[in-house]
DNA sequence: ACCACATCCTGTTAGC
DNA sequence: TGCTAACAGGATGTGG
């Protein structure tokens, strides 16, 4: 599942290639993939063919593929999107739902799940995406972070969640933040203090940084425009890691369910009370292997 | 304004 | 062994 670093990845690339590049043809563009665009399938086709590409962006989790005309489109690979550079010749994945055709090579998007989104974005136009501040951005700050919190009364997982507050978190690397900063999946969002905001706050910038370095995670479906997994899953401390041990303490790592969604945590490490602190990172005798330090520096 | 829940969708897996 | 049902979740829409 694509989230910010895994979007990232993909732009990083994108953004050394497509500048300057010719769209040929549209080869295919599924409608029911366009969703909330002033342009239907039919209308962009036209509007992309022979359109010249000029940077892209990310917002959050979406990818913005800009035109010279000042025009841009607008996508995101949801769970199980693949945006992909490959030959022409190469043959299609399934469920393929967007083939533009950049001379011998294709720009490809495959989302089996379909909940992904393309859209249209008119020249000198932004998208009105709601979207929270940027977590790697000077903004993203603890008493920002704390603010944004003050007064909810959802779960810290749900708040983390919430595209509007903090742009670009998924369910890995809130779990993983939440893990690094100790604070319990449901702790209320309005009760952490600036300490617990600050930890929480450096622990995103921490987690997302590190899956960055490692092009992101590919727990399922997640592959970098050139097809490559990302290499960020060996460092996962919670996501997954249901009935493992802890890398911090030993203690079976617990999943509950959260709205629909699963969190993974520390039972121990991260105590729903908020309890004292009574040990230092420095003070864990880490271990090579599958189960041993911490992939984390310390807080 | 905020929150909880349902909805979309299909490949994978758990369970009978 | 083979089938069915549950599960996974990002964003959005609805109702409270």
């Amino acid at each position: 599942m694509p989230e910010l670093p895994e979007v990232e990845t993909i732009r990083r690339y994108l953004a050394e290639m497509l500048p300057g590049v010719p769209i040929e043809r549209v080869e295919h563009l599924d409608p029911r993939m366009v969703k909330h665009s002033p342009l239907n399938a039919g209308q962009i086709t036209e509007r992309l063919t022979g359109a010249v590409f000029s940077h892209v962006d990310r917002i959050g989790k979406f990818l913005l593929l800009r035109l010279q005309s000042d025009e841009a489109l607008l996508l995101h690979l949801g769970m199980s999107g693949r945006l992909v550079v490959e030959s022409h010749q190469a043959p299609l994945q399934p469920h393929t739902h967007l083939q533009l055709a950049l001379g011998d090579r294709d720009l490809r998007l495959a989302d089996p799940r379909r909940f992904g989104r393309i859209a249209w974005v008119a020249a000198g136009e932004e998208p009105a995406l709601g979207l929270g501040v940027e977590p790697l951005s000077r903004r993203f700050t603890a008493t920002v972070l704390q603010d944004l919190l003050s007064g909810r009364k959802s779960a810290i997982k749900s708040a983390l969640l919430n595209q509007s507050l903090v742009a670009g978190l998924g369910n890995i690397y809130v779990d993983e933040s939440l893990f690094l900063s100790r604070i319990h999946p449901s702790r209320l969002a309005g009760s952490l203090s600036l300490v617990e905001a600050r930890a929480l706050a450096r622990a995103i910038r921490r987690v997302l940084e590190l899956s960055l370095e490692h092009r992101g995670t590919s727990f399922s479906d997640y592959v970098d425009a050139l097809g490559h997994p990302g290499d960020n899953l060996q460092y996962l401390n919670v996501y997954g890691r249901e009935g493992k041990p802890c890398r911090r303490c030993r203690t079976p790592i617990a999943r509950i369910v959260m709205g629909g969604r699963s969190s993974h945590f520390c039972p121990r490490c991260q105590p729903v009370a908020g309890g004292v602190q009574t040990r230092t990172d420095e003070s864990i005798s880490g271990k090579a292997g599958d189960e041993g330090d911490l992939s984390h520096a310390e807080i």
